[in-house]
RNA sequence: GUGGAUGUAGCUCAGGUGGUUAGAGCGUCAGAUUGUGGAUCUGAAGGUCGCCGGUUCAAGUCCGGUCUUCCACCCCA
């Protein structure tokens, strides 16, 4: 016996129902990115490694899947020890390619190859699934889809507005209530500089970020052993714990952040983008907090994260704005700001709220019994006659037995059986079959697309 | 990548201290009902106990390794 076949740790097989779902998904965010006016692309799953690599960081760079490179590849490393005892050595010499590690990188990438083709402020929409090499868990898989909309080459924070909007607006549709934080990249920057520790900047905010996770000691320890001074800490701590409501807090900070110059610049920011998004009528919460940080490291101005109300599942969609992204590929001067929705931790979240509709899958809305090859040939004329009038009809490919025919139907959620026998055929009638009240007429086949039509109702499971 | 738990039929799970032929419920299939599904009854099929190795007269059970899934850390959608 064959061993049992598997498929890599942390992907997954979708099943029809599945399937069904998570379209739902896609298709509500794609609806409402198009009514904001952005367009759809794609890149290739694969980049090439220098595209990818240095742009998350250093944990990012190890959660890329590498590519082995075709061909005799071995040949051509030399014949040294200091590459066959250190992987990260070995594996810049036999693998050029990477899987896209997320759309920003590669959509940076696209920007500035493709700068001559686009119109700036170049709006965009993109869903397609992104790899990494992570360890799997819970709403966390080796390969999901992301759906990203991003503002490239403009740096009015209108656009910051527009995705605040999108945001709630995806929510809305999808009918869970999610909680989004905004915070600043600037505000963290000058809170390390009025702690007067700027270099510390990326160990600081991967500190503070965890405040949400673990209880507050753990996070001045942390900063500590870091090696900050305990005065630093406490400037820090007192910035990121401010309370009040969002004006409230800004107040605050303004006191607290006065002495820098970018501090201040990323309070002004937040102050424009909250006095926006409090006349837009939203209906879930956005919340500024001091204490956001995100870990990628291109984020240079407003930063987005976003968790579901009711389900602890880590966040369901990620942002920011990033000044410099194009720039490594060689475009200066290009500012852009997009956000992310996780599909998959989305239908996690849903799946946990019972918050699909039901009615999602019904693909067939008619099945014709099959008798014999008689009946047969005339139900696929009826069959045909349907399908062009826009109703989705199939015929049970065997003259089965009508138990196992009539249970195929009830599986697969049909609405409607049509039954042609002998007595039909002879008559040029079709019994059809309610499914959900059991109730039966007979009926000419020219009745039978109105009839349907007429009818909206559809069988939720 | 570090630490911990887990793995028995398609699914959910039983199987004290090793001892003949590994069980249940649900599901599947068949029949009761030769042109009628979702209810009921009857019956059947289905397992190299994750995989490899070790200890033992004897391993689903003990030991080691490996893989999977899950949890925590790290990081993140």
């Amino acid at each position: 016996m064959l061993q049992k076949p598997s498929i890599p740790k942390g992907t997954r097989d979708f099943l029809p129902l599945e399937m069904a779902r998570r379209n739902y998904i896609f298709r509500t965010i794609t609806e409402v990115f198009s009514l904001y006016g952005f367009l759809p692309m794609e890149t290739p799953a694969m980049e090439n490694l220098s595209t990818l690599l240095g742009k998350y960081g250093e944990e990012g760079d190890r959660l890329i899947f590498k590519i082995l490179n075709s061909g005799d590849f071995i040949s051509k490393v030399p014949d040294d020890d200091v590459y066959f005892s250190n992987s990260n050595k070995l594996s810049s010499k036999i693998c050029e390619k990477g899987l896209r590690y997320d759309l920003t990188v590669p959509f940076a990438r696209f920007v500035v190859q493709h700068q001559n083709e686009i119109t700036f402020p170049f709006r965009r929409y993109q869903i397609q699934p992104v790899w990494r090499a992570d360890r799997p868990q819970k709403g966390r898989y080796r390969e999901f889809f992301q759906c990203d909309v991003d503002v490239i080459g403009s740096d009015s924070l209108l656009n910051e507005i527009e995705l605040a909007r999108i945001i709630d607006d995806v929510f809305s549709r999808l009918k869970f209530k999610a909680a989004v934080k905004i915070n600043n990249r600037k505000v963290l920057a000058g809170m390390v500089e009025v702690a007067g520790v700027p270099e510390k900047f990326i160990p600081v905010i991967t500190a503070i970020d965890k405040l949400e996770k673990t209880d507050r000691d753990n996070v001045v320890g942390e900063l500590l052993q870091k090696g900050l001074s305990e005065e630093a800490v406490n400037k820090i701590m007192s910035i990121t714990e401010v309370s009040g409501d969002n004006t409230g807090k800004l107040s605050a900070l303004r006191e607290l952040l006065g002495k820098s110059e970018t501090g201040m610049k990323g309070i002004k920011e937040l102050g424009f983008l909250f006095k926006y998004l409090e006349k837009s009528g939203l209906e879930n919460e956005f919340i500024f907090d001091p204490a956001l940080a995100r870990g990628l490291d291109y984020y240079t101005g407003t930063i987005f994260e976003v968790k579901a109300k009711d389900v602890e599942i880590g966040s369901i969609c990620g942002g920011g704005r990033y000044d410099n992204l194009t720039e490594v590929f060689g475009l200066s001067g290009v500012s852009g700001v997009g956000i992310s929705f996780g599909a998959d931790r989305i239908y996690d979240v849903m799946l946990q709220l019972n918050a699909f509709p039901g009615e999602l899958l019904t693909g067939t809305r008619i099945m014709f019994t099959n008798f014999g090859e008689d009946e047969a040939s005339y139900c696929l004329d009826i069959v045909g006659m349907l399908r062009k009038a826009g109703i989705s009809a199939e015929l049970y490919p065997e003259a089965a037995k009508m138990k196992k025919q009539m249970t195929y139907a009830d599986r697969k959620n049909i609405s409607y059986v049509a039954l042609i026998g002998e007595t039909e055929l002879k008559e040029r009638t079709v019994t059809l079959k309610n499914m959900v009240t059991g109730s039966q007429q007979k009926i000419s086949p020219e009745e039978l697309a109105g009839l349907l039509q007429e009818d909206t109702f559809l069988p939720g499971r």
